[in-house]
RNA sequence: CGGGAUGUAGCGUAGCCCGGUUAUCGCGCCUGGUUUGGGACCAGGAGGUCGCAAGUUCGAAUCUUGCCAUCCCGACCA
């Protein structure tokens, strides 16, 4: 079997990093559990961050900074969210450090220096932004508040894996608020489609948009929404969630409004977030033998243009050729890397892009300029091809779209090839184990059944679909009566 | 935090059971040269608290004990 159907993103990691191939994505750092984000990497997420930011502007969103540091009392605030998250905070309880007086040169925690009380590292931001909020908001005229954070969050968990589940990670949270509950409910589903949107148009990963059953809910919210995408070793991943929070914090941080009537009433909240998970969504779904594939919108590179040739002279022919090509290319708005580095040979930098999964390669070198040609090849098929200079530019640039649609596509047919129906227990077990992926089956609806079904099998609701056909039919487990099929993996 | 495994150069490793000169090999790195259309070749070179600490011993990478870290499996999870 090969590499990519077997792997998880760290193991990819690690497999770049034993390549010796730099600019892998990441590093572990000296803390259990947090990732070193190479520039390469980072350059990623800062094009899928810039593009989701537009699509939060453009659906009237706006950026705004909250602290770090949560009090511990404001954290308890919201009851079921504090419970929730209380198994993996960092907490800060002191404020210094001085010299410990057994040991030279070493510090200790100043035991003076106890605080008051104790700062949680936000987990995540509902608790200090609605306190902030309580002092926004007082008439209807003040909602809806629409606010996006992009922020990093703490959260101490047990097992931490590259990419998934690290302890520290980048990501961006909206909070928003509303005048009623339909309005909080049709946000919470607009920012539902904005994150399926991104990830099926820019990172080319198909996913399910669905709702999460009570037991998988984001604590303290009344329904989340989640965007569900299936990963190349049949696994699920859940890609980004949106919560309709209800009155649940308003209440909790006391945020009232006045409505046109002059009554008084709690705001209705949602909150919604993705995270440098995405990364390693993207990682599993495309990735080959060969390295990473990255979708062309969001690629840090998009095309790489290596040279072929013979001593100085050769060079300063090729690099003059070059020159003109990447300028048509820049001028398009297409991201390109002339590589002409004397440390490596050809074959390696071809090598080495393809790793990084830079969509499209040039290769030039005399021959190719005596019949005003060049060398182009596809990451996502390792087609290798001649094309004529002439038009070079406005071809790569369609190529750039048919290859993003290309890759959109093989994922689209793999997720179809791996969802399958079961219709009883026995064929339930036997598709999890022998065909991994979605599988849709009928469920009872009561969160014992969920349980036991997950307990028996590693297996869990990813979500009930929202375009779900209505359909009778009988629970998996009990043999209970159902009336629509939920989407069942195992997960990470 | 429970069960299992592993720690030897930047990475991957041999050696450990059965203690004994200067710790093995490959990749990578450095210098010089030849090369350059799919991860080049030759020659030379640098790089090690053998996870940490204590113990046993004339002698410890190797045996013992404790600690630390990492990985896998659970519980937990964006």
């Amino acid at each position: 079997m090969s590499k990519a159907l077997t792997s998880r993103a760290e193991d990819y990691s690690q497999w770049y990093n034993d390549l010796v191939i730099k600019g892998s994505l990441a590093d572990y750092s000296a803390v259990r559990g947090c990732m070193v984000i190479k520039p390469y990497g980072y350059a990623l997420w800062e094009n899928m961050r810039d593009q989701l930011d537009k699509m939060f502007k453009e659906t009237g969103h706006e950026n705004a900074y909250f602290p770090l540091f949560v009090p511990k009392s404001l954290f308890e605030a919201e009851e079921k969210n504090a419970e929730g998250f209380a198994k993996e905070c960092a907490v800060v309880t002191h404020y210094r450090l001085v010299a410990d007086p057994e040991n030279k040169g070493k510090l200790i925690v100043d035991p003076k220096a106890k605080l008051e009380e104790e700062l949680v590292i936000r987990p995540t931001s509902e608790a200090i932004i609605w306190n902030t909020y309580k002092g926004w908001i007082q008439s209807y005229r003040d909602l809806p508040l629409l606010i996006n954070q992009w922020a990093n969050v703490v959260r101490w968990e047990m097992r931490t894996r590259l990419f998934l589940r690290t302890t520290e990670f980048l990501w961006q949270e909206g909070h928003t608020a509303h005048a009623t509950r339909e309005e909080a409910v049709d946000e919470t589903e607009t920012m539902l489609g904005v994150y399926a949107t991104f990830v099926e148009d820019y990172m080319a990963v198909p996913v399910i948009k669905g709702i999460k059953t009570a037991s998988e809910r984001f604590a303290g919210a009344e329904e989340t929404y989640c965007i569900e995408a299936l990963m190349q070793d049949g696994k699920a991943l859940q890609a980004g969630t949106s919560h309709f929070l209800g009155q649940n914090f308003a209440k909790a941080f006391d945020v009232k409004f006045s409505d046109k009537n002059n009554q008084l009433d709690y705001v209705w909240a949602t909150s919604w977030g993705v995270s440098t998970r995405l990364i390693g969504a993207l990682i599993m779904a495309h990735s080959d033998d060969q390295g990473l594939v990255m979708p062309p919108r969001i690629a840090p590179l998009q095309v790489v243009i290596v040279p072929i040739y013979k001593g100085d002279e050769g060079k300063a022919v090729v690099d003059a050729k070059a020159k003109t090509i990447i300028d048509e290319l820049k001028a398009l708005g297409i991201r390109v890397k002339y590589d002409n580095s004397d440390n490596a040979r050809p074959g390696w930098k071809f090598a080495e892009y393809e790793l990084k999964g830079v969509p499209v390669r040039i290769a030039m070198g005399q021959r190719d300029i005596d019949n005003n040609v060049v060398e182009l090849a596809r990451r996502d098929t390792k087609e290798k091809k001649s094309i004529s200079i002439d038009g070079l530019a406005s071809y790569v640039k369609d190529l750039l779209e048919e290859i993003q649609q290309n890759i959109f596509n093989r994922a689209l047919a793999f997720r179809e090839d791996n969802t399958h129906k079961a219709e009883n227990w026995d064929e339930f077990v036997k598709l999890l184990d022998e065909k991994p992926g979605f599988i849709s089956a009928h469920w009872d609806g009561t969160a014992e059944t969920e349980e036991k079904i997950k307990d028996l099998t590693k297996a869990t609701i990813r979500c009930i679909p929202l375009d779900n056909k209505k359909e009778d039919g009988k629970c998996i487990l009990t043999g209970n009566k159902s009336d629509q099929r939920v989407i069942f993996a195992r997960a990470y």
